[in-house]
RNA sequence: CGCGGGAUGGAGCAGCCCGGUAGCUCGUCAGGCUCAUAACCUGAAGGUCGUAGGUUCAAAUCCUACUCCCGCAC
């Protein structure tokens, strides 16, 4: 078939590998979205897709948006048969759905209705839940309303992370895929409408959801440190000197322990910090301007001595 | 030119402001103690202090440039 891909983030990018590295569909164009200055320096950069689809030879279409008629021209012209679009980060206007022969088919991080939009596997983290998987949907104009052409379901272990669930969510939807192309071309497919019930929305992560509250439940806090490593990073305030300016401590490895105090509260000399219901422990973390680093590794050069108070 | 922090034996850090013997907590190795141990005691190895210049009798420390890493903001 003649694929048009469209996606972003690193995400999309181990799909679109998987594509080129298959071979067996011509890839006719890739679309992302445009390189922005941002990062440190504030220097132009590519997307993972874009880049990944320059070093491998292909066209590459960077618009702003594709709300306006030269563009969706443009695309309408590249005369696909489908395509394929993960988290791209643009709303496809009615005209690019329909353009394609086969329409559009997105591949989406959770099992929908839960967590449509723009964050699903940190959100699935964040709430505790304990699987998830990816899909395969027909896009329409609604979003990730489609109905679902197939699924693959994994567990979220205690101890995932949003860094690992992607990565293994990333696997599965680069399995996915060429399975969902062969299948559509065979006439395999039947499309499954999503359930009534059950639906909620990932909202897009915001700089609050970073931040901790002692004193929520420790399971609670856990799945919030969890949900959100290695990237943004959960962080609470400490004091290194008594004397110093409060520091920003990134926590991005935790486990539910036994213990209980205030909210807060260094428990021992292990990183037991007390929630507002239980404790947890903190297994890997970062002081601002310095790497991360495992709880042992941090401990052997900064104290933190019970009684320590964590905002 | 967005703002800021950092680079010191294998790991994590202190020392830098106020130049003058390379330090801490671990790890490693050897020996000792012990029924035994990741425990304890003793000893040892291991460092061009990111790179290149400069100032100085003397630079981890002061000055300049560069490389790499990171936090914030975006």
């Amino acid at each position: 078939m003649r694929l048009v891909f469209m996606g972003s983030p690193g995400f999309a990018a181990t799909v679109l590998s998987r594509l080129i590295a298959d071979g067996t569909h011509d890839i006719a164009c890739v679309y992302s979205q445009p390189p922005r200055p941002s990062g440190r320096g504030r220097k132009l950069r590519q997307t993972p897709v874009h880049e990944l689809a320059e070093g491998a030879g292909l066209t590459v279409r960077t618009p702003k948006s594709l709300k306006k008629a030269p563009e969706q021209a443009e695309f309408a012209a590249l005369d696909a048969d489908l395509a394929i679009v993960v988290a791209y980060g643009l709303i496809l206007p009615q005209p690019i759905l329909d353009a394609p022969t086969h329409g559009c088919i997105n591949l989406h991080a959770s099992l929908l209705p839960r967590w449509r939009g723009a964050a699903p596997i940190q959100r699935a983290i964040m709430a505790g839940d304990t699987k998830t998987g990816v899909q395969a949907m027909v896009m329409e104009a609604g979003l990730d309303t489609g109905p679902v052409l197939a699924t693959r379901e994994t567990d979220i272990k205690p101890d995932d992370t949003a860094g690992s669930l992607h990565d293994r969510l990333a696997a599965l939807g680069a399995e996915l895929i060429p399975e969902v192309l062969a299948d559509l071309s065979a006439g395999r497919l039947t499309p499954e409408a999503q359930a009534d019930e059950g639906m909620t929305y990932a909202a897009k992560l915001t700089p609050e959801d970073q931040v901790i509250d002692w004193t929520r439940p420790a399971a609670e806090i856990d799945a919030q440190i969890r949900g959100l490593a290695p990237a943004p990073g959960a962080y609470c305030h400490w004091r290194p000197e008594a004397v110093l300016p409060e520091e920003r401590l990134k926590l991005l490895m935790s486990e539910v322990a036994d213990g209980q105090g205030t909210a807060g509260t260094v428990l021992d000399d292990q990183l037991t910090i007390a929630c507002g219901d239980g404790a947890i422990r903190i297994l890997r973390l970062q002081r601002a301007g310095r790497g991360p680093v495992e709880a042992g590794d941090f401990l052997r050069g900064t104290q933190i001595p019970a009684g320590t108070t964590l905002t």
